[in-house]
DNA sequence: TTGTACGCGTTATCAA
DNA sequence: TTGATAACGCGTACAA
């Protein structure tokens, strides 16, 4: 690792006009001296040392990802395909800007800041975070702070949300579900905050605007910890009789939901329809194929990281982003006679 | 962000004491000033700058994380089951013991490079690197390096691989299908580099070993681009019918496969038997449930970053380490007449 | 056009 | 037991 220091030395001229010519101040330097400069640079490889030079420039091109995991879904969150697909747009869009991206899992908010602050990150990237968690954050530390899918109205005040139309995306949903002919659909999901209780709220819209009347009773409650998803998957089965269709609030829960009814003997579509809300790999390749909700996760990731990546830039940026949903029908329901 | 400089001032000490205090060397400092310290700190939260320790220390407490994806299959790469659970792996270990993760994706080795350069990174952990990359990086950086699944035997010499006994597992599996009677057996796979290569050697071996005789019309060759997996897909149904089973070299390509066979109406287990390899999430929820080969991929993960942490601590560890697969038998499967 | 000198926040050495 | 001060490598005013 060759310092500046030592290649003007060996050049026998100042580290300024060596810096200089790093930085392309080519109007400060001689044409000659730039050559001997830049041949020497490229014949020693030289590498700035980074942390010298975020030490003195006070900031660290590193753009934080960070991952607040529910502690009861800790164990699944890395591996689901929602949350790799987000990474992947999200790294790659920091990478093209020449920033770098440093990734951040916990269950813990405090954790998580501790360790913002210790990088000294120029932005964030926040997502599950809980509704003012990122309220928190923001305040804590006075960077650019993008989060995904978090619902706060107060929030917008203090960070930008990238989000989803998600009570627009079950409301569409449900309704070609009753256009199907279903009318008792249930609703399944493992809880009833932030983006699962705007697609509970689509849902609910749908049933209302059809003059279904809606009971808590319609509501499934899936436990996803290893433990308990067997014992939860017992339970809505055996209850999966009084409906004609069930709107899960993932693919991921829809097709486990699937594979489950099947092993009961209870078949999809025929005695029960199944609608997912995602659209991944786990639906696609699912047979009968699922019926969903498409988001463009990756998308999702390079909006957050293109939204931050101006807010670095000084420029303005809307303080929430929506992105469409868009039905995608394959065959895990069926019409049945109203 | 208050310095400990700024600390010392307010609390009319040296800066040194504070240092001290705040590394608990504290045979160095009484217990009074410890105290009156102590309290101060955590009522300002002081959280040290990582650039200027760093810089001070001449080391960056980064690992990082770099994974080099084939061109045709980079779109796919980061949303594989086996790679986020690889990546979960990883950073866990990594922040259990202090560090931090950086995380880069990349097609192109040189890239990778220079961003291990320019982080100063205390040691690195590669996956998907071709057998000679992983030694073209670790001769121009000589910190420590772990490879997760590489084959090289000249690699060995310059870093530790982290592995699977794969041709054990495929071995398993082969002879499993022959068992089960089965005797015209097919191989799926993309590619003959690396671990597929290992995967169909244990192929062969079991054939070998049964006195079944294997030709090249038995190896079954799937394009991953999006635009040539239906074709491709069309090609091995259409060959379907000349095996009685098809030992394919992951689980993805297995669900894939079993999904495009259903569409042609061809049955899972009753025309053709399908064996797949990773167990993950993708051939769990299918149904039929998959029977395949399983691996540890978080174990793997952890095992890397565990290893690349020991070589930092300067402990001798062994270049080779591999974890043992496991057959799961499942529903994808059938007995069928020798 | 080039060079000097200082600051960034921390740790380490050595003196008090 | 505490404090002053010099590094670490880079960028940049400001001086020459």
């Amino acid at each position: 690792m060759i310092t500046i220091k030592e290649i003007a030395k060996q050049l026998n001229m100042s580290t300024t006009t060596v810096s200089n010519v790093i930085h392309g101040k080519t109007g400060e330097v001689s044409d000659e001296t730039k050559k001997i400069v830049q041949d020497f640079l490229d014949k020693v490889d030289y590498v700035p040392n980074i942390n010298a030079r975020n030490l003195a420039q006070n900031e660290s091109k590193i753009i934080g990802l960070a991952l607040k995991a529910r502690a009861d879904k800790y164990e699944n969150l890395i591996m689901d395909p929602f949350v790799s697909e987000l990474i992947g747009g999200v790294e790659e869009t920091i990478r093209n800007a020449g920033y770098f991206m440093m990734l951040y899992i916990s269950s813990d908010t405090v954790e998580i800041m501790r360790h913002v602050s210790t990088w000294n990150v120029d932005g964030l990237i926040l997502f599950g975070m809980l509704n003012d968690d990122g309220i928190r954050v923001s305040e804590k530390y006075k960077k650019p702070i993008v989060c995904i899918d978090t619902y706060s109205i107060e929030g917008l005040k203090h960070f930008t949300n990238v989000g989803l139309d998600d009570e627009q995306g079950t409301y569409d949903m449900v309704n070609y579900l009753i256009s199907q002919g279903h009318r008792k659909i249930a609703f399944l999901s493992d809880n009833t905050n932030g983006v699962d209780f705007a697609r509970l709220s689509g849902y609910k819209k749908a049933l209302s605007d059809a003059g279904i009347k809606y009971s808590e009773a319609d509501f499934l409650k899936i436990r996803p910890r290893s433990e308990d998803l067997e014992d939860s998957l017992n339970e809505i089965c055996k209850r999966a009789k009084d409906f004609t269709a069930i709107m899960c609030v993932s693919d991921l829960y829809a097709v486990t939901l699937m594979a489950a009814l099947t092993d009961r003997g209870i078949r999809v579509p025929e005695d029960i329809s199944i609608a997912g809300f995602d659209d991944n790999m786990l639906g696609q390749l699912h047979r009968p194929a699922l019926t969903t909700v498409h988001q463009d996760v990756k998308k999702k990731g390079i909006l957050a990281a293109d939204t931050l990546l101006k807010q670095l830039r000084g420029e303005k940026t809307p303080n929430q982003l929506l992105l469409p949903t868009r039905l995608i029908i394959r065959d895990s329901v069926a019409k049945v006679d109203g």
